[in-house]
DNA sequence: TGTATTATTGCAACACAATCGCATTTATTT
DNA sequence: AAATAAATGCGATTGTGTTGCAATAATACA
């Protein structure tokens, strides 16, 4: 189920009429790179040919429509975006029921592993889940 | 444990040098009478006498630092403050590991019972706790 | 390979939540 | 009643993300 980052792009320029264009391939790059969620800021640095801020977002959202990556709110009001790694699957799809840590030294933030059971209270519903921790990371102490 | 919002405020001009004001009467009142979470604008259109929007800001963000109130992050990029009311004590204090709820119909936000389990990779300290749940509550269907 | 189509981009303007500086007001102390 | 400084209102500012639009360029197809 892990593919190649060229073969989802082509897949997505199948299926959803994208084209594949260095800023795609920069974003995406920079967030296997980084094997972490990274934000709008962090991306501008990590990638050497400058993109323009909608741009980025732009392309960040269209990953996120395709199922590339998914996108997290953090309790620093930024938005995170990480590749799709190890996202629960089930019968709808893939699910991001999982919590995120933002390291408050390194600011490195990560999707943890273990999926997160809700305890909605019962007639409630679900729709979406965003689960923010800060702390430091193992590097950090 | 549970005590009303007078002696509370009360308390809080003798410890941190804070004064009683209308503003502040107000906007405590609001949050009591809604028993949930608000946010600014929320506030805003609850409270009668209109309360200029730093104001409120810097109320709620005394009340947090008294320990009255809890700011979450909604999904929504809006702050929400709750009242301070089964929030899970321990040795250091009390914490807010507890899920917010926001009805994706009637906008509410509710602080969800439960405690929540953290788990953190090995190594990791923890610092901060921002859950945030959507869907449909029990009213709404 | 050349041309048409239209997705993508950069730029500027915009929207929105929240904060800040500062002069003024006012709760509290004496 | 006067002095002190916490609290307020106002306007400006910050910070994050989105949108409109004309220009660009990736893709499809003849
Ligand atoms: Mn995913
Ligand atoms: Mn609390
Ligand atoms: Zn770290
Ligand atoms: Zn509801």
């Amino acid at each position: 189920m892990q593919h190649n980052r060229i073969y989802l792009l082509r897949l997505c320029r199948i299926k959803m009429k994208r084209r594949q264009t260095e800023s795609k391939m920069g974003i995406l790059n920079a967030l296997k790179k980084a094997n972490s969620a990274l934000s709008h800021d962090m991306l501008e640095t990590l990638i050497d040919t400058p993109i323009d801020r909608a741009t980025i977002y732009r392309v960040l959202n269209s990953f996120c429509e395709d199922g590339l990556v998914h996108k997290t709110l953090g309790d620093d009001g930024k938005q995170y975006f990480a590749l799709c790694g190890h996202c629960a699957e089930n019968e709808h799809g893939h699910n991001h029921t999982h919590f995120h840590f933002r390291c408050l030294n390194c600011g490195k933030v990560e999707c943890l592993k273990s999926d997160v059971h809700i305890p909605l209270p019962t007639g409630y519903t679900f729709e979406n889940f965003n689960g923010f921790i800060t702390g430091r990371c193992s590097i950090c102490i």
